[in-house]
DNA sequence: GCTTGCCTTCGAGCGCACTCGAAGGCCTAC
DNA sequence: GTAGGCCTTCGAGTGCGCTCGAAGGCAAGC
């Protein structure tokens, strides 16, 4: 895994493409010089939970510019029960701790390629109460194992593109 | 990166999801026990290049087989100018090495997240001939960033899903 | 001859995840 | 008071990548 060290500039421009853009600007703040993860340590998960910086409550455009999420998709996540929010008493949303939390823990769910609807199943649970721990846990499991899955197919396309890139010049096949 | 090893079962039966399943358990053939890949080597580029022991030519149902991409699909990549195949005497396509080799070239890329329009230009470029190089080098390098990019979303992914994991039972914010 | 099965083309349809536009409300600044 | 800006809801539209069905051809086997 060379170099392609694109990791100065905080806040790339491909909001289009990858929406979490500015989650994964937290995540590279906690990342290695060269470009390793730690698998799983506390700075990474207060990462998650967002800086202690921010304002208490936050609207929706702030949101958006915080999460790299436009205001009209966080909206659809409301609407299709993703994410709960309270409102002001002119009737705007107002993001807490805990909402901005799962606008984060959702992005990271839909970043790993989890459905909506899987996303949606597991939000569901959560409301029901703990006696659905089993099923959450069994949800988890098998997204675990498809970014696994991924992880793999993205290691082989990459051994894929590399091959291509230091012989090419040759024909497309193979 | 734990356990999870899923390795054995040769031919997952997940073909919705990743149509190149097929695929991967050829990669899965040349990847080590622990599930760790060689990022770039002989064994891996001759996988690509699938197996000796295949006949010369093959009809399209027998390549859906192999590659795990539905014939429908095929079709629909020759439709739209990715693959190109012969024909037999009655107006079947046949696929060649070379054929087959096309298909895994474009499976691997795709499977790497490069739009179909991406992937096309590519192919275009190299039927346009050798004086297009540079901007086949450029597009496999926008390509290999993507790759890494994705890498990345995906380890973070699996830190969050693990944490979640380890900790199960608490609330869906954070 | 007739069935079976795999193939052909063409065009329409589908599922997902947004994405956008219209029409309007509320608050602040000038 | 009015202009600007950010917000609201609702419903429709978009783009991607398949996915499918219909209608029919061709060759092998019974």
């Amino acid at each position: 895994m060379t170099a392609v060290s694109t990791a100065p500039e905080a806040f790339p421009g491909d909001l289009q493409v990858h929406p979490a853009a500015r989650l994964r600007s937290i995540l590279d703040s906690v990342a290695a010089e060269d470009g390793s993860l730690p698998p799983l340590n506390d700075e990474l998960i207060r990462a998650l939970r967002l800086p202690d910086d921010l304002p208490e409550t936050l609207g929706i455009g702030e949101v958006a510019e915080i999460t790299g999420i436009t205001a009209h998709t966080l909206r659809y996540y409301e609407r299709i029960g993703l994410v709960d929010t309270g409102r002001d008493a002119s009737g705007r949303r107002i993001y807490d701790r805990e909402a901005l939390g799962r606008v984060a823990f959702v992005t990271w769910l839909r970043l790993s390629g989890m459905p909506i609807a899987a996303v949606s199943r597991y939000v569901e649970l959560v409301k029901a109460g703990p006696q659905t721990q089993d099923e959450r846990l069994g949800l988890l499991l098998d997204q675990r194992a498809a970014i696994v899955a991924q992880l793999r197919d993205l290691q082989g396309a990459l051994a894929v593109v590399d091959y291509k890139i230091t012989t090419y010049g040759g024909s497309c096949g193979a």
